[in-house]
DNA sequence: AGCACGCCGACT
DNA sequence: GTCGGCGTGCTC
């Protein structure tokens, strides 16, 4: 215990520990200074024989550490402090919630450079101005040099431009050195200026808002927290009500954050943002380097960017004026982080948007079954749009009974005839098949060996191209055996169809039509997926074969007809949300065709015709599916009527997980008695037990309430992680799981 | 998580 | 003789 007459610094560390820090000030501080201090602020502390940069969240006079043990913070990184109040919070109740450290919570709002000690210094923008000279200079002048000309015109028409403007407008850099060499122009960093409203906020006029959209849109009020479930199948105009509800958002000088899932975020998205909107947009996507993820949170930050669209971790940037958040594809599973700091960004987006007190609006065409049961309970304002936009049928779903067919390497006869009638007709066709590589399996024909993982129980994947067997689960490759390990034999043949082999397949059947195949593999180099979707965007009569990859954020205007190859695997799925996704993925794929004045034919080849959750899906829809699931749910009492979370561990050797989480069991159940409204099941093993040499196991957690599982989690936490145990094996807390792997 | 200390195997 | 393997322990 340590009480001083100087001030403490209790700091948040970038570390796996569940505590804070103790520092004593910098010792070059003086006491005016100390007093400015606030949370958020970020400075550089020595930790055992390194340096890190930490947050500071409290300022205190008391520390249980003995006095000896406190060090001094080496300085202040920046006076003005890099997390805000709010942000500060939300940051500090998500750390506490999904039980991680709270230095890594804090840390993931943080920009890269911020996090390695750089100063938060808004960059200004290089910015070509005329001199006093090149003003006065007459019109017509520099005959002798037209492009020059040109320029000048341009900066003595628009007073300046940005470097940016000049590439965008093909002027190459020689011709404004040009200027700049003849004293004409100069080049001058401005600080772009915030809160600027240009005459006209839109650049294009918005849609004619349907009957059904108008109500919908009129429902939103932006001065005050509410939670709103956009519900509307592919194309009955969400995206249109996201641009009207921004654009009001926008009017009463605030800004908008617009997240999407992890793929949706592609050119094609951003551009309908940018068409619509005369202000500046930031785009926080994978692409950008460490410098513009920082100067776009800064813009952000500043007031500059009046609309940031990002993905999962885009939910902590930091807003001057928050004015409403939107979620697109709110049951996109990569709003779930799934490793360190295990949040949901539409979980905490409410927490924000109730914070802040603005609208929250969560969209989908097949809303999670949490977010149903949410609108159901009145806990959001429910919005639906039934109809599609412009009259297009939605597509119906046709299922293709292959029971007892002999199929031609995964196809269908119906299928084929399908896809041959489509391209006859001029239209693109779309076959899904949630299964990338040649084949899921090598199998030996005469004793029925298979190929598996050694460091997985797994079977390995076949690829041809380049040859080899490949495990998608801990990415161990070798080559493909000539003969059978177990009996020699030569039959090795591969079992069941994956993407390159439907490519191939598909290729010979009908060798005048180009077949794009679209998955991980085919797409791993930069742009490759805009080389090959540009193909399917010129309207050629094509091919397109593919993984979920294709499901998600892309709209092909010319694909009439998609061809779903196996529809049976979410359906008897270990994980209890499988029939839940699975009906999920077949309707955004099925809302690939028939877009606009084109109708369009889904065929859903499956042996279980009869199955009810297929019976639901087909011919009664998702809502109706939904409800069925919902009521499964509560009977086994599962989420949303139940809360769960998982302790998971993981060791190579395998009684030592095993044991870890048998003591957590005893340990939790000392904090709280197993009863009806707080249970405890395991440690079972994981779905796939062996995973990478490490044996997975996992204790589970299921709540009739959140608060007392928190409260059981944050004190478990702190026993394991004084545990022996706790440092020989791999374990983590998942609150709320996505994946019950 | 890092990072150092520490105690055992195959290499110049 | 040493370089380096990763077990263990600690960080205000």
């Amino acid at each position: 215990m340590t009480a001083t007459q100087i001030p403490l610094l209790e700091i948040a560390l970038p570390v796996p520990l569940r505590r804070h820090f103790d520092y004593l000030p910098p010792a070059d501080m003086s006491p005016e200074q100390l007093a400015q201090l606030v949370p958020g602020v970020l400075l550089r502390v020595p930790f055992g024989r390194q340096q890190l940069v930490g947050v500071l969240v409290a300022v205190k006079s008391l520390s249980e550490q003995p006095e000896h043990k406190l060090r001094a913070a080496f300085g202040v990184i920046d006076e003005q402090p890099a997390l805000s109040p709010e942000l500060l919070e939300l940051c500090s109740w998500a750390a506490n919630y999904y039980q991680c450290a709270p230095g890594e919570g804090l840390h993931t709002a943080l920009p890269a450079l911020l996090r390695q000690g750089e100063q938060a210094r808004l960059r200004g923008e290089p910015v070509l101005r005329l001199t006093t000279e090149g003003k006065g200079l007459p019109e017509g002048a520099l005959k002798r040099s037209p492009k020059q000309a040109a320029l000048l015109a341009a900066l003595q028409q628009r007073g300046q431009l940005a470097l940016r403007e000049l590439s965008e407008l093909d002027i190459p850099g020689t011709i404004a050195k040009a200027l700049i060499d003849k004293g004409l122009a100069q080049k001058i960093e401005v600080t772009p200026d915030s809160g600027v409203q240009p005459a006209t906020l839109l650049r294009e006029p918005p849609l004619l808002l349907s009957d059904e959209q108008r109500p919908a849109f009129e429902q939103i009020q932006y001065h005050s927290f509410n939670t709103y479930l956009l519900d509307g199948a592919t194309g009955s105009g969400k995206t249109e009500i996201y641009l009207q509800a921004i654009a009001e958002t926008l009017k009463n000088g605030k800004q908008a954050l617009v997240l999407v899932p992890e793929i949706g975020l592609t050119p094609q998205t951003l551009q309908r943002f940018q068409r619509r909107f005369n202000l500046p947009i930031v785009a926080l996507h994978s692409g950008l380097n460490d410098r513009e993820r920082l100067d776009a949170w800064l813009q952000a930050r500043a007031g500059i960017a009046r609309i940031i669209i990002g993905t999962r971790s885009a939910l902590f940037t930091p807003l001057k004026e928050p004015g409403i958040i939107i979620i697109d594809e709110e049951h996109d599973g990569s709003f779930k982080q799934q490793d360190g700091f295990r949040y949901s960004a539409r979980d905490l987006a409410a927490m924000r948007a109730h914070r802040l007190g603005i609208p929250l609006i969560l969209g989908s065409a097949t809303p999670s079954l949490e977010t149903l049961h949410n609108a159901k309970l009145e806990r959001y304002r429910y919005l639906r749009l039934q109809a599609r936009a412009g009259n297009a049928k939605p597509p119906e779903i046709e299922l293709l009974d292959i029971r007892g067919e002999t199929l031609h390497e995964g196809f269908a006869q119906a299928s084929i005839n399908a896809i041959g009638d489509t391209l006859k007709r001029g239209n693109q066709a779309l076959v899904f098949l949630n299964r990338r590589g040649y084949a899921p399996a090598l199998e030996c024909h005469d004793c029925g060996w298979l190929a598996s993982c050694n460091h997985c129980d797994a079977r390995m994947t076949v690829h041809n191209n380049p040859r080899h067997l490949h495990c998608h689960h801990c990415d161990h490759q070798r080559a493909l055996p000539k003969r059978c390990p177990s009996c020699n034999s030569s039959k090795l043949q591969p079992l069941g169809q994956g993407t390159e082999r439907s490519e191939l397949v598909l290729q010979e059947l009908f060798p005048a039509t180009k077949v794009i195949r679209v998955d991980r593999d085919s797409t791993r180099n930069k742009n490759s997926m805009q080389t090959l979707l540009a193909d399917v965007h010129s309207g050629e009569p094509c091919i397109l074969v593919g993984t979920q990859m294709l499901a998600k954020g892309h709209h092909f205007e010319d694909v009439t007809l998609v061809v779903i190859i196996d529809a049976d695997a979410g359906l008897f799925s270990t994980d209890f949300r499988g029939p839940e996704r699975m009906g999920q993925l077949l309707l955004q794929v099925a809302g690939r065709a028939g877009r606009a004045e084109k109708p369009g034919r889904v065929l859903l080849q499956t042996h279980h015709t009869d199955h009810p959750l297929v019976q639901t899906l087909i011919y009664k829809g998702y809502h109706a599916l939904a409800e069925l699931i919902l009521q499964e749910r509560q009977l086994t009492q599962l989420p949303p009527f139940r809360h769960l979370a998982l302790l998971r561990a993981e060791s190579k050797q395998a009684q030592q997980a095993v044991h870890f989480l048998q003591q957590a069991r005893q340990l939790a159940e000392a904090i709280q008695a197993p009863s009806p409204a707080l249970s405890y099941l395991g440690p079972l093993p994981a779905m796939m037990e062996k995973r990478g040499d490490r044996f997975r196991y996992q204790l589970q957690f299921n709540a009739a309430q959140r608060k007392p599982l928190q409260a059981l989690l944050s004190q478990l936490a702190l026993q394991l992680e004084a545990h022996p145990l706790a440092s020989k094996v791999r374990w983590s807390i998942d609150v709320d799981p996505q994946d019950m792997a």
